[in-house]
DNA sequence: TTGACAGGCAACCTTTTGGTTGCCTTTTTC
DNA sequence: GAAAAAGGCAACCAAAAGGTTGCCTGTCAA
Protein backbone atom coordinates (compact mmCIF):
# COMPACT_ATOMS: atom_id res chain seq x y z
CA UNK A 1 0.00 0.00 0.00
CA UNK A 2 3.58 2.28 -0.17
CA UNK A 3 2.98 4.81 2.88
CA UNK A 4 1.89 8.01 1.37
CA UNK A 5 5.21 9.58 2.21
CA UNK A 6 4.21 13.04 2.48
CA UNK A 7 1.30 13.17 5.28
CA UNK A 8 2.75 13.49 8.29
CA UNK A 9 6.19 15.70 8.63
CA UNK A 10 6.24 18.80 7.25
CA UNK A 11 3.69 20.61 9.17
CA UNK A 12 5.78 23.92 9.77
CA UNK A 13 6.73 24.19 6.89
CA UNK A 14 4.44 26.75 4.64
CA UNK A 15 3.56 23.86 2.28
CA UNK A 16 5.77 25.21 -0.14
CA UNK A 17 7.63 23.26 -3.13
CA UNK A 18 6.31 19.53 -3.76
CA UNK A 19 9.81 19.18 -4.48
CA UNK A 20 10.22 14.97 -5.66
CA UNK A 21 11.09 13.40 -3.13
CA UNK A 22 13.70 11.01 -4.27
CA UNK A 23 12.45 7.32 -3.50
CA UNK A 24 13.65 4.75 -1.80
CA UNK A 25 17.25 3.21 -2.12
CA UNK A 26 15.60 0.29 -4.14
CA UNK A 27 14.20 2.18 -7.15
CA UNK A 28 17.72 4.26 -7.33
CA UNK A 29 19.40 1.20 -7.89
CA UNK A 30 16.83 -0.43 -10.01
CA UNK A 31 17.44 2.71 -12.10
CA UNK A 32 21.28 2.44 -12.04
CA UNK A 33 20.89 -1.70 -12.55
CA UNK A 34 20.47 -0.68 -16.39
CA UNK A 35 23.97 -0.11 -18.66
CA UNK A 36 22.05 2.35 -20.86
CA UNK A 37 20.65 4.01 -18.25
CA UNK A 38 24.09 4.00 -15.98
CA UNK A 39 25.49 5.80 -18.76
CA UNK A 40 22.97 8.50 -19.23
CA UNK A 41 23.17 9.33 -16.36
CA UNK A 42 27.30 9.24 -15.48
CA UNK A 43 27.08 11.35 -18.83
CA UNK A 44 24.73 13.76 -17.52
CA UNK A 45 26.83 13.73 -14.29
CA UNK A 46 29.91 16.14 -15.98
CA UNK A 47 27.09 19.21 -15.00
CA UNK A 48 25.46 19.70 -18.29
CA UNK A 49 22.28 19.58 -19.82
CA UNK A 50 21.09 17.84 -22.73
CA UNK A 51 18.63 17.24 -24.98
CA UNK A 52 16.76 14.09 -25.51
CA UNK A 53 17.97 14.22 -29.11
CA UNK A 54 21.72 14.60 -28.10
CA UNK A 55 21.80 11.92 -25.34
CA UNK A 56 20.35 10.05 -28.50
CA UNK A 57 22.78 10.75 -30.42
CA UNK A 58 25.59 7.95 -29.12
CA UNK A 59 23.45 5.19 -28.38
CA UNK A 60 22.12 2.57 -31.21
CA UNK A 61 18.67 3.39 -29.59
CA UNK A 62 15.55 4.72 -30.81
CA UNK A 63 15.44 7.89 -29.56
CA UNK A 64 11.72 7.04 -27.80
CA UNK A 65 13.66 4.23 -25.69
CA UNK A 66 15.72 6.80 -24.93
CA UNK A 67 13.06 8.71 -23.90
CA UNK A 68 11.66 5.70 -21.34
CA UNK A 69 14.93 5.40 -20.14
CA UNK A 70 15.19 9.06 -19.08
CA UNK A 71 11.65 8.88 -17.37
CA UNK A 72 12.88 5.68 -15.35
CA UNK A 73 16.01 7.94 -14.02
CA UNK A 74 13.33 10.94 -13.60
CA UNK A 75 11.14 8.98 -11.75
CA UNK A 76 14.17 7.91 -9.55
CA UNK A 77 14.94 11.42 -8.96
CA UNK A 78 18.54 11.22 -10.64
CA UNK A 79 17.77 13.40 -12.94
CA UNK A 80 15.07 16.40 -13.77
CA UNK A 81 14.05 17.82 -16.94
CA UNK A 82 12.24 21.20 -17.70
CA UNK A 83 11.27 21.64 -21.29
CA UNK A 84 12.81 24.73 -23.00
CA UNK A 85 11.08 25.71 -26.52
CA UNK A 86 10.66 22.84 -28.28
CA UNK A 87 13.31 20.45 -26.82
CA UNK A 88 13.59 19.23 -23.03
CA UNK A 89 16.62 19.60 -21.08
CA UNK A 90 17.51 17.17 -18.59
CA UNK A 91 20.21 17.42 -16.04
CA UNK A 92 21.62 15.81 -13.41
CA UNK A 93 19.99 15.51 -9.74
CA UNK A 94 22.71 14.86 -6.88
CA UNK A 95 20.38 13.62 -4.32
CA UNK A 96 19.55 10.49 -4.94
CA UNK A 97 22.90 9.16 -5.80
CA UNK A 98 24.28 10.59 -2.56
CA UNK A 99 21.99 8.72 -0.69
CA UNK A 100 22.47 5.50 -2.09
CA UNK A 101 26.12 5.84 -1.42
CA UNK A 102 25.23 6.15 2.07
CA UNK A 103 22.97 3.29 2.00
CA UNK A 104 26.08 1.42 0.39
CA UNK A 105 28.01 2.97 3.41
CA UNK A 106 25.87 1.54 5.86
CA UNK A 107 25.83 -1.80 5.00
CA UNK A 108 29.29 -1.63 5.01
CA UNK A 109 29.55 -0.76 7.99
CA UNK A 110 27.41 -3.34 9.07
CA UNK A 111 30.07 -5.72 7.85
CA UNK A 112 32.91 -4.37 9.27
CA UNK A 113 31.41 -4.09 12.80
CA UNK A 114 30.31 -7.55 12.66
CA UNK A 115 34.28 -8.42 11.32
CA UNK A 116 35.65 -6.20 14.04
CA UNK A 117 33.92 -8.29 16.47
CA UNK A 118 34.91 -11.54 15.44
CA UNK A 119 38.18 -10.14 15.73
CA UNK A 120 37.79 -9.32 19.17
CA UNK A 121 36.65 -12.28 20.12
CA UNK A 122 39.23 -14.59 18.44
CA UNK A 123 41.85 -12.94 19.65
CA UNK A 124 40.62 -12.67 23.09
CA UNK B 1 36.35 -1.57 -23.05
CA UNK B 2 35.94 -2.17 -19.70
CA UNK B 3 39.64 -3.97 -18.85
CA UNK B 4 39.19 -7.62 -17.75
CA UNK B 5 40.93 -6.67 -14.59
CA UNK B 6 41.95 -10.40 -14.20
CA UNK B 7 44.05 -10.72 -16.66
CA UNK B 8 47.26 -9.76 -15.72
CA UNK B 9 48.09 -11.07 -11.87
CA UNK B 10 47.63 -14.45 -10.33
CA UNK B 11 50.03 -15.90 -12.73
CA UNK B 12 52.24 -17.39 -10.24
CA UNK B 13 49.07 -19.04 -8.11
CA UNK B 14 48.68 -22.73 -9.42
CA UNK B 15 45.12 -22.28 -11.42
CA UNK B 16 43.47 -22.83 -8.42
CA UNK B 17 39.48 -21.29 -7.65
CA UNK B 18 38.17 -19.36 -10.72
CA UNK B 19 37.01 -17.04 -7.76
CA UNK B 20 33.59 -15.42 -9.68
CA UNK B 21 34.90 -12.20 -10.19
CA UNK B 22 32.65 -9.62 -9.44
CA UNK B 23 31.02 -8.20 -12.43
CA UNK B 24 30.43 -4.63 -13.42
CA UNK B 25 28.74 -2.07 -11.63
CA UNK B 26 25.49 -2.76 -13.74
CA UNK B 27 24.82 -5.80 -12.39
CA UNK B 28 26.05 -5.34 -9.20
CA UNK B 29 22.97 -2.43 -9.29
CA UNK B 30 20.74 -4.98 -11.17
CA UNK B 31 20.90 -7.06 -8.02
CA UNK B 32 20.61 -4.45 -5.18
CA UNK B 33 17.50 -2.91 -7.32
CA UNK B 34 14.60 -5.83 -5.77
CA UNK B 35 13.33 -5.46 -2.48
CA UNK B 36 13.85 -9.11 -1.35
CA UNK B 37 17.13 -9.02 -2.52
CA UNK B 38 18.46 -6.00 -0.85
CA UNK B 39 16.44 -7.23 2.55
CA UNK B 40 18.04 -10.49 2.37
CA UNK B 41 21.69 -8.67 1.64
CA UNK B 42 21.69 -6.41 4.17
CA UNK B 43 20.32 -9.02 6.85
CA UNK B 44 23.54 -10.95 5.71
CA UNK B 45 25.66 -7.89 5.86
CA UNK B 46 25.77 -8.41 9.84
CA UNK B 47 28.43 -11.13 8.72
CA UNK B 48 26.61 -14.19 9.74
CA UNK B 49 25.95 -17.20 7.59
CA UNK B 50 22.34 -18.71 7.32
CA UNK B 51 20.78 -21.28 5.27
CA UNK B 52 17.85 -20.96 2.76
CA UNK B 53 15.59 -22.19 4.91
CA UNK B 54 16.18 -19.39 7.70
CA UNK B 55 16.36 -16.50 5.22
CA UNK B 56 13.20 -17.98 4.13
CA UNK B 57 11.47 -18.16 7.41
CA UNK B 58 10.76 -14.13 7.37
CA UNK B 59 9.66 -13.67 3.72
CA UNK B 60 6.14 -14.64 2.42
CA UNK B 61 7.56 -15.89 -0.29
CA UNK B 62 8.69 -19.56 -1.27
CA UNK B 63 11.88 -21.46 -0.21
CA UNK B 64 12.14 -21.39 -4.15
CA UNK B 65 11.66 -17.82 -5.09
CA UNK B 66 14.12 -17.02 -2.13
CA UNK B 67 16.51 -19.37 -4.07
CA UNK B 68 16.25 -17.13 -7.23
CA UNK B 69 17.10 -14.60 -5.77
CA UNK B 70 19.63 -15.28 -3.63
CA UNK B 71 21.07 -16.86 -7.18
CA UNK B 72 20.90 -13.76 -8.28
CA UNK B 73 22.73 -11.88 -5.34
CA UNK B 74 25.40 -14.80 -5.84
CA UNK B 75 26.15 -14.28 -9.52
CA UNK B 76 26.08 -10.76 -8.87
CA UNK B 77 29.54 -11.76 -6.19
CA UNK B 78 27.20 -10.00 -3.36
CA UNK B 79 27.01 -13.46 -1.53
CA UNK B 80 28.68 -16.86 -1.85
CA UNK B 81 27.25 -19.84 -0.41
CA UNK B 82 29.16 -22.95 0.48
CA UNK B 83 27.23 -26.59 0.87
CA UNK B 84 27.37 -27.46 4.51
CA UNK B 85 25.30 -30.89 5.14
CA UNK B 86 22.21 -31.14 3.79
CA UNK B 87 21.72 -27.48 4.00
CA UNK B 88 23.80 -23.86 1.99
CA UNK B 89 24.90 -21.66 3.74
CA UNK B 90 25.25 -18.08 2.30
CA UNK B 91 27.30 -15.49 3.59
CA UNK B 92 28.09 -11.56 2.48
CA UNK B 93 31.07 -10.85 0.24
CA UNK B 94 32.01 -7.58 0.49
CA UNK B 95 33.67 -6.36 -2.59
CA UNK B 96 31.37 -5.85 -5.10
CA UNK B 97 29.49 -3.39 -2.39
CA UNK B 98 32.88 -1.63 -2.23
CA UNK B 99 32.90 -1.01 -5.72
CA UNK B 100 29.72 -0.22 -6.24
CA UNK B 101 29.99 2.37 -3.70
CA UNK B 102 33.37 3.85 -5.09
CA UNK B 103 31.65 4.11 -8.70
CA UNK B 104 28.83 6.30 -6.92
CA UNK B 105 31.92 8.08 -5.17
CA UNK B 106 33.43 9.11 -8.86
CA UNK B 107 29.75 10.17 -10.41
CA UNK B 108 29.40 12.44 -7.17
CA UNK B 109 33.22 13.66 -7.92
CA UNK B 110 32.64 14.44 -11.41
CA UNK B 111 29.33 16.15 -10.37
CA UNK B 112 30.96 18.41 -7.52
CA UNK B 113 33.95 19.03 -10.06
CA UNK B 114 31.40 20.57 -12.75
CA UNK B 115 30.04 22.36 -9.95
CA UNK B 116 33.12 23.92 -8.75
CA UNK B 117 34.46 24.64 -12.28
CA UNK B 118 31.11 26.29 -12.52
CA UNK B 119 31.14 28.47 -9.07
CA UNK B 120 34.76 29.55 -10.35
CA UNK B 121 33.69 30.58 -13.78
CA UNK B 122 30.46 32.41 -12.23
CA UNK B 123 32.85 34.04 -9.60
CA UNK B 124 35.70 35.19 -11.85
C1' DT C 1 15.67 -47.81 8.15
C1' DT C 2 12.24 -44.80 7.77
C1' DG C 3 10.73 -40.31 8.25
C1' DA C 4 11.44 -35.51 8.14
C1' DC C 5 14.22 -31.67 6.84
C1' DA C 6 16.90 -28.95 3.27
C1' DG C 7 17.45 -28.14 -1.02
C1' DG C 8 17.92 -28.80 -6.42
C1' DC C 9 15.45 -28.95 -10.89
C1' DA C 10 12.10 -28.09 -14.19
C1' DA C 11 7.77 -26.65 -16.04
C1' DC C 12 4.73 -23.23 -16.08
C1' DC C 13 2.36 -18.68 -15.59
C1' DT C 14 1.87 -13.58 -15.33
C1' DT C 15 3.72 -9.12 -15.21
C1' DT C 16 7.33 -5.99 -16.26
C1' DT C 17 10.84 -4.33 -19.17
C1' DG C 18 13.16 -2.81 -23.07
C1' DG C 19 12.47 -1.87 -27.47
C1' DT C 20 10.08 -0.77 -31.89
C1' DT C 21 6.94 1.73 -35.28
C1' DG C 22 3.52 5.13 -36.54
C1' DC C 23 1.38 9.29 -36.07
C1' DC C 24 0.31 13.77 -34.09
C1' DT C 25 1.62 18.43 -31.87
C1' DT C 26 4.63 22.19 -31.08
C1' DT C 27 8.56 25.13 -32.18
C1' DT C 28 11.95 26.85 -35.29
C1' DT C 29 13.76 28.47 -39.31
C1' DC C 30 13.96 29.68 -44.11
C1' DG D 1 3.47 29.87 -44.09
C1' DA D 2 5.64 25.46 -45.10
C1' DA D 3 9.37 22.29 -44.16
C1' DA D 4 12.22 20.50 -40.65
C1' DA D 5 13.50 19.52 -35.95
C1' DA D 6 12.18 17.88 -31.27
C1' DG D 7 9.16 15.35 -28.72
C1' DG D 8 4.86 13.30 -26.84
C1' DC D 9 1.58 9.39 -27.07
C1' DA D 10 -0.11 4.92 -27.89
C1' DA D 11 -0.13 0.35 -29.66
C1' DC D 12 2.32 -3.44 -30.04
C1' DC D 13 5.90 -7.16 -29.39
C1' DA D 14 9.47 -10.33 -27.49
C1' DA D 15 12.16 -11.45 -23.87
C1' DA D 16 13.24 -11.40 -19.10
C1' DA D 17 11.86 -11.27 -14.26
C1' DG D 18 9.45 -12.77 -10.39
C1' DG D 19 6.84 -16.21 -8.58
C1' DT D 20 4.41 -20.71 -8.00
C1' DT D 21 3.78 -25.86 -7.88
C1' DG D 22 5.38 -30.56 -8.21
C1' DC D 23 8.65 -33.86 -7.76
C1' DC D 24 13.13 -35.88 -6.98
C1' DT D 25 17.71 -36.32 -4.32
C1' DG D 26 20.56 -36.15 -0.44
C1' DT D 27 21.31 -36.00 4.66
C1' DC D 28 20.30 -36.25 9.40
C1' DA D 29 18.11 -38.24 13.40
C1' DA D 30 14.92 -41.50 15.85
Amino acid sequence: MKADGRSRRETSRPMSKPEPVDPGPVEVFAALGDPTRLSLLTKLSDGQTRSIAALSADTKLTRQAVTKHLHVLEHAGLVKSIRVGRESQFGYRPGPIVEARSYLDRVSAQWDEALARLKALVER
